[in-house]
DNA sequence: CCCGCTGTTGCAAGCGTGTGCAAATGCTGC
DNA sequence: GCAGCATTTGCACACGCTTGCAACAGCGGG
């Protein structure tokens, strides 16, 4: 059981009678080979089981192929779905995902960033995380591409991919008072990410458009246990709200728990509810949730598509901000859909 | 705006006035150095925005500490949850983990693990797709650690880790047997992974041996939908259960959903119900699942120490399989916890 | 004063690949 | 048969790093 090492191209090169170069072209798209070196080639390398080595390449070409997804919360159902689809699309492009957590935050982003560079990856995408200044410039200036969803930042340079949050909002109130609500409410958490905070705004300002006021509450981090307080603070008050908007579906999934099984309260009936993402527990018959779906294949093919263009230096001439649609999922939690 | 190319060794040593050498050695651990030119070479590298090339080491150590993650599903809850505990202890251990995602099935599974070999991982972690032979040779052959999460294989090398999935079953039975329900049944999927058919054995061979017999119905692939069907097929049939154990909890919040509002069931009142993996929608007060916990802490925590031990040829001595016992969370979908 | 020892340092040889350049080869047209 | 051209091939250098080896400085003991 002698622990076979790596086989070179110049051991494939030998068994094919041919020069290491040859090797190299074969396996470089693109490059001048003939037909019959080629086969030879092929052969000897399936033959040893031959694999380019990607480090090396990397090292020659100055770039490797690798592009780092920098992710907090995985495990929450939005943040995996986007992961998912970031993952597969980049394979489809021949790239390869490296995944950094930052879910502890002893300085790991910065850490994480360093890794990143350390590997020279071609890219980063950043899903998570305050937007840190210093930590961008540090990967614009070491000739990464940087892309940034959901995470406003006002720099030039990366690819930054935002929803219509503060229109998407308003298009909410419209269908509360389409159902007859009177008593709004928004239900966020004290985050304080900015498409979070977007969502609030629009949809405070759209309801005093109407004449209308809406009770804000804040609590926690954005999860289902601080939905489940959120209730509990919303459904205490003298007035009770009848729409509620959760700036997120995981708030509104707790939030309906709690007004359904503490405040026995029935849902569309006495108290309409509306959240954002569409993850996939929304579609389900408990909760019903009528939501906002991120465009999560969009999201990632633009990011994709993007990286992959050759664009060394066309960077700051266009506009390098995308913004995206949030489309209305109607479900059973608001009346009358 | 000059592309700032990265900074190599060599302009560290120039600027410290020292060889590239020690640079070299000042960021290799246990290397020897004094420590005034070590000093000299971290402020200098500070100054430059220096980066160790992990390409170029990992070309000469030929170890590039990278690990890669193989699997598929990932957005689904159980193996969200366990990524993000892989990722960050793979972390905290100086590893960096590379995904690839095997959702789509065209091969990828293969190409995937070529991707791994080519980017000279030292280790793969697989957590999907079937546990194809002829790849975890591959894999082994060109010297990658493996390590297999449940998926059983038994093949040596690699290392298996596995629950206690036959056993646990069992003791669903008398869980549900002490709540007085007796007609059981197992609510399957069809994939057919070692982990869902030892439960699926484990449950029936429990009940047998109390006498009592199990109506075991499959459908479809692991997943909510899946767990809807399986309701409509076993709740219409002529003896309806008044136990449920679900291969999974997806399945079982499907099964609770359709139960509860197609069928008007009281859970636990009439029908019990158990699932398996402990996702973060079991403890939501919609479900209050009683449910087996996955150690995911510990499977991550296993594997990586695993990886982390220098154990070159040590490799077919000592067992290779770990078996961890899913501790049964009681909640309220079966009565009399 | 010299010997041997310990701790640092620099040199240079690699690691496995891509690629510019020049040589070689094959082919076409006269 | 030969010039002219297009295509293919090999040589050799570069990429940024680690590390064995030898040189060297410092130092205490005899």
């Amino acid at each position: 059981m002698s622990t076979k090492v790596y086989v070179s191209a110049q051991e494939v090169a030998e068994k094919a009678g041919v020069s290491r170069s040859a090797v190299s072209r074969t396996f470089t798209p693109g490059a001048s080979v003939s037909a019959e070196t080629r086969r030879r080639v092929l052969e000897a390398a399936d033959a040893l089981g031959y694999h380019v080595n990607e480090l090396a390449r990397g090292l020659m070409r100055n770039e490797s192929g690798i592009v780092c997804l920098i992710v907090s919360d995985v495990a929450t159902p939005y943040r995996a779905a986007l992961l998912r689809e970031l993952t597969l699309q980049l394979q489809n492009a021949g790239k390869v995902a490296m995944l950094i957590n930052t879910d502890r935050s002893d300085g790991s982003v910065d850490r994480a960033l360093r890794q990143a560079i350390s590997y020279r990856a071609d890219a980063s995408i950043i899903l998570s995380g305050l937007p840190d200044k210093s930590i961008a410039q540090l990967c614009l200036r070491s000739g990464q591409r940087l892309v940034l969803i959901n995470r406003d930042d006002d720099q030039p340079g990366p690819l930054r991919i935002n929803l219509d949050d503060y229109e998407a909002a308003g298009r909410v109130v419209t269908a509360f008072v389409r159902a007859g609500c009177r008593r709004l409410a928004f239900a966020n958490s004290e985050a304080g990410t900015p498409s979070l905070m977007a969502r609030e705004r629009g949809f405070v300002a759209a309801a005093r458009a109407l004449g209308m006021d809406v009770t804000v509450e804040r609590y926690g981090w954005t999860g289902y246990e601080a939905g489940k307080v959120l209730a509990q603070r919303l459904l205490t008050r003298s007035e009770r709200p009848d729409a509620v908007f959760c700036a997120t579906d995981l708030l509104a999934c707790g939030f309906m728990d709690t007004a359904r099984h503490q405040f026995s309260m029935s849902i569309p009936n006495q108290l309409c509810v509306a959240g954002f993402d569409d993850i996939e527990q929304a579609s389900w018959s408990s909760y019903d949730l009528t939501t906002f779906a991120q465009p999560v294949s969009t999201i990632a093919s633009k990011a994709v598509e993007w990286l992959s263009e050759a664009q060394p230096e066309a960077v700051s001439n266009q506009e390098q901000s995308l913004r995206l649609r949030a489309e209305l999922v109607w479900r059973g939690s608001i009346r009358g859909g």
